[in-house]
DNA sequence: CCAATTTTGGAACATTTGTTCCGCATCTAA
DNA sequence: TTAGATGCGGAACAAATGTTCCAAAATTGG
């Protein structure tokens, strides 16, 4: 009997993921949001629940997607090192391709408000721990093969690593030149060749 | 003939530097600002403009403090890997100690201002390179005398160390163990020794 | 003690905030 | 086709937002 939603609510979600991605949590109001949603205030709350779980389900679908994109490649990979690097190597571009700096929209909720918010601070966490066990495996294949240095265990390798990749995505919201993100990846990669 | 104001501006103004250092500049009303700062809504705008002025002062005092106490250390160290580990070692135990996460007020300004505001962002960029900047010379001192390896050039060396002590003062955050901090410090730390 | 000048507290302002509510339109299942 | 249920648009809401203004208090130099 019931009639249907006349949108499609992923493709409304991704556009919440992005404006969110943008301005923030604070930084966005309500009438932006239902501006750039396209869909009225009452589909709004219906569907989403207030702002605050609106926000929440965005930055699950972000965790989501961006993690899915990664973990999906790093099975499908024979060398580690080529893999990681060419993860690094794309998030640089991402940065040069981003006009708007929206830089990384779990950095960004991190910041804002994971301190005073549990829910995300806990969302954060967990793709924090995701990220450095995916790493870790990684960095663990490469030791096994020859290809990474032994000299610190893989878990120490992964969290380093991580919070290179955390750095290099938390750069991108200043102006800062691809160029030197390069330097600096080539310096933590450096740390992993074996002598 | 004048009279005097009843507030000490500095006092003052390290009271907003907190609030906005822990709060964020959305995240802050004005109504909390004049109760944290203890004067008057008047005096408030009298002394400091609006809320965006005093954000930017505020700002701007917590860089020079915040310099100010490591300049003055780089200076009367001669050994140049010692000091950087104490920097690094003192920033993690500060976290440790920072029971609100309240992490870097650099940092998080960069997050949630600088895409928005081309003010705040030269400010962070402006702090970025003088921190680069303070960096190199010092690993250029230490290459100098054969305690930093010279497989890179000092500037490199700077650029990729302050992005681990930003990702370090990002993951302040979200709730994080000191232990891991130490570790990541030293991976990254292991680049900088010659072979 | 006086007059000048500035600070101060708090009321008042117009906007903007997030959220709710209601009547009508629309679609589904029988 | 019709009854029932749900989606929709937009008005309406109270509360909070940042800012301004003014009369009264206060402190200075003469």
């Amino acid at each position: 009997m019931p009639r249907q939603k006349d949108f499609d609510e992923a493709v409304v979600l991704d556009r919440a993921v992005n404006l969110f991605w943008d301005k923030g949590f604070n930084g966005a109001s309500m009438q932006e949001v239902v501006d750039r949603l396209g869909i009225s205030r009452s589909s709004l709350y219906d569907t989403f629940g207030d702002k605050r779980q609106l926000f929440i389900k965005s930055l699950h679908r972000y965790q989501q997607q961006q993690g899915g994109v990664w973990m999906a490649k790093a099975e499908q990979s024979n060398a580690t090192l080529p893999f990681l690097r060419e993860m690094f190597e794309t998030a640089i571009q991402e940065i040069a391709k981003d006009k708007q700096s929206k830089g990384c929209f779990m950095v960004n909720s991190a910041v804002e408000l994971a301190p005073h918010d549990p829910e995300v601070a806990q969302i954060v966490d967990n793709n924090r721990c995701q990220m450095e066990n995916a790493f870790a495996a990684l960095i663990l294949k490469g030791q096994l093969t020859g290809e990474i240095s032994t000299k610190k265990d893989a878990l120490s390798f992964a969290r380093f690593l991580f919070h290179v990749f955390s750095s290099i995505r938390l750069a991108a919201k200043s102006a800062i030149e691809p160029d030197e993100l390069e330097d600096i990846m080539e310096v933590a990669f450096s740390v992993l060749l074996p002598d």
